[in-house]
DNA sequence: TTGACAATGAGAATCTTTTTCGATACAATT
DNA sequence: AATTGTATCGAAAAAGATTCTCATTGTCAA
């Protein structure tokens, strides 16, 4: 896999954080589930399986630094709570939505790579970033 | 403009829903505000100009409504609320938000018209409708 | 060892959205 | 005109996700 805990302990330890057993056990989770897109509460539930005394508290303060250090993405699929997922650094992926029966397909591709240009002379707006996503029927249910 | 009224009254009527006074008022705000992605609360406050009488519940069935009907959409800009915009029918738009300041700023374009098809043929997901968020920096705050 | 400070767990608090329920509006039928 | 059935409504309660508070614990350098 591309993303290593040790490169985070570094990126953790660069913004004056520690690696804590609680961080680490959180950390394992979401890249042990790697295209789940899992909820705080659904993490939560994965890490008491070996540490029962964590507290959910401790899930949302985790996920919140580790959004602001970029180590995650915080994503939203219309759904009632928040999702996340790792940072995969080189690759840059998009979310295929099935109206029927909510299952969300990755995709890699940086289809917008060069339109980003556009905007910014079209609209002075500088991109940093995009995301996609798509809705329709999966091959299952259309 | 390029919405009206009275074809959403009809649009209302063939799936059996009537046009209240509660509803035309929301409808009025939400075309009033074109562009500017209110959410419940914020139409609460608008309507309650006009008729202080309105309860809040009665916002958010008929925000649920006009959505099921595809009247109108729920966005979401990584807020704590959600937000809702009209359905402009022909023209297809996506957002740019800023970094910064938070700014919102829209523009019309089908860049992945054409993709759409290339997803049919690459993942079997029959793509319906797409959502695109550029995130970075407005011109005032680059 | 001690002191400073980061990090944690528990539970309270907050805030948005949904649900419930009795009251009302309104159109069709007697 | 009165009656009935149904959609809709407002108020308030409930639900559910996330954030905050605070007392306690862990870490680490001096
Ligand atoms: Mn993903
Ligand atoms: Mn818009
Ligand atoms: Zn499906
Ligand atoms: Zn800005």
């Amino acid at each position: 896999m591309t993303v290593d805990l040790q490169k985070i302990k570094k990126k953790l330890a660069n913004n004056n954080y520690k690696m804590t057993s609680q961080r680490k056990a959180i950390l394992e989770k979401i890249i042990e589930n790697q295209g789940s897109h899992l909820s705080a509460e659904e993490i939560y539930e994965q890490v008491k399986k070996d540490d029962s005394n964590i507290g959910l508290a401790t899930i949302y303060r985790t996920l919140e630094l580790l959004c602001d250090l970029g180590i995650i993405h915080k994503l939203n699929f219309d759904d009632k709570c928040r999702r996340y997922e790792l940072d995969k650094e080189d690759e840059h992926h998009h979310h295929l939505i099935c109206f029927e029966c909510g299952e969300i397909t990755e995709f890699n591709d940086d289809i917008l790579e060069d339109f980003e240009e556009d905007i910014k002379e079209e609209h002075s707006f500088e991109v940093i970033d995009h995301r996609i996503k798509f809705y329709g029927y999966c091959q299952v249910c259309q």
